[in-house]
DNA sequence: TTGACACGTAGGAAATCTCCTACCTATTGT
DNA sequence: ACAATAGGTAGGAGATTTCCTACGTGTCAA
C-alpha cells in the first residue's frame, strides 16, 4: 500500500517537484540533501515530498535519523501510457507535414 | 507565434483539461460541442480552454461565428521528451527485477 | 543522558485556481 | 435590420496551493 491515489499528473504540475523528481532520477537522497538544490525552505521540500509520495511517485525508506527517497517508475509509466495514444496523432501529424513536403516545395513555412 | 510560454504539465494537471485534449485527439470541435459533455457552464470550459491555448496545446480557427479548437502536437512532444530519461530509468528497474525473478525463486515480493 | 541532527507537522498568509452569473461582441439567417 | 447563435470577458466567491516560521519527535554521538 505505497498509496497512487492522488493525481500524478497534478504532482507533476510544479516546477520544484519536477527538479525533485530529476534528482531522484540519479539515485535515493535524503531530505536535506534534497533540500540543499533550492532556495526554498527544508519544510516546504518536506511538502513538496508529501505530494510526490501521495501520487506514488517517490517512496521513502527509514535510515537511522534519515529518510531516503526513492523514484517510482509506476505513476511514470502511468503518463507514458496516458501520452500513447498522442504519440500515434503526432506522429501522423508529422507524416503529413513531411508528405506535403515532399510533393510541394512551398516556401511559406513557419518555424 | 501560437504561444507556448506557459507551463505545459500545469496545463494538464486538471482532469477537465485532460478529458478535452482526449475529445480534441478526435479531430477538431466547437466550444459549444465540447462544452456539452461537461456538467460545466460554458464559459468554464471556455477557461479551461485558454489555459490549454496558453500552453501551446491546442489552437483555435475562427469558422464563421464558431471557433474550432484544434489539438497541437509539439507540447505533447515535449512531454515525451521529458519522459524519457525516466522511460529508461523504468526499463531498468523492469530489468533488475525480471533477473532476480529468474535467478532467485522467492517468496517474499510485495505487489 | 544530553545536545545536535534529520525530519515531519501545525497554523497561517498570500497567491492562484476553479467555478459561477452577468454581460459584451461578432456573425448568421430571415 | 433584427433576433438568435457562438463564444469570449469581467468580477467575485470559495477552495486549494505554496510558501513561511514555530515546534515536536526520533536517532545518533559523546
Amino acid at each position: 500500500m505505497t498509496a497512487g491515489n492522488a493525481d500524478v499528473f497534478a504532482a507533476l504540475a510544479s516546477p520544484v517537484r519536477r527538479e525533485l523528481t530529476a534528482l531522484l532520477l540519479r539515485g535515493p537522497r535524503s531530505v536535506n540533501d534534497l533540500a540543499s538544490h533550492f532556495e526554498m525552505s527544508r519544510p516546504s521540500v518536506s511538502e513538496h515530498l508529501r505530494v510526490l509520495r501521495d501520487a506514488g511517485l517517490v517512496s521513502e525508506e527509514r535510515s537511522g535519523r534519515r529518510r531516503l527517497y526513492r523514484l517510482e517508475a509506476e505513476p511514470l509509466m502511468e503518463v507514458s501510457r496516458w501520452l500513447s495514444p498522442y504519440e500515434r496523432f503526432w506522429r501522423d501529424r508529422l507524416a503529413g507535414l513531411r508528405e506535403l513536403l515532399d510533393e510541394e516545395d512551398g516556401d511559406d513555412h513557419e518555424h
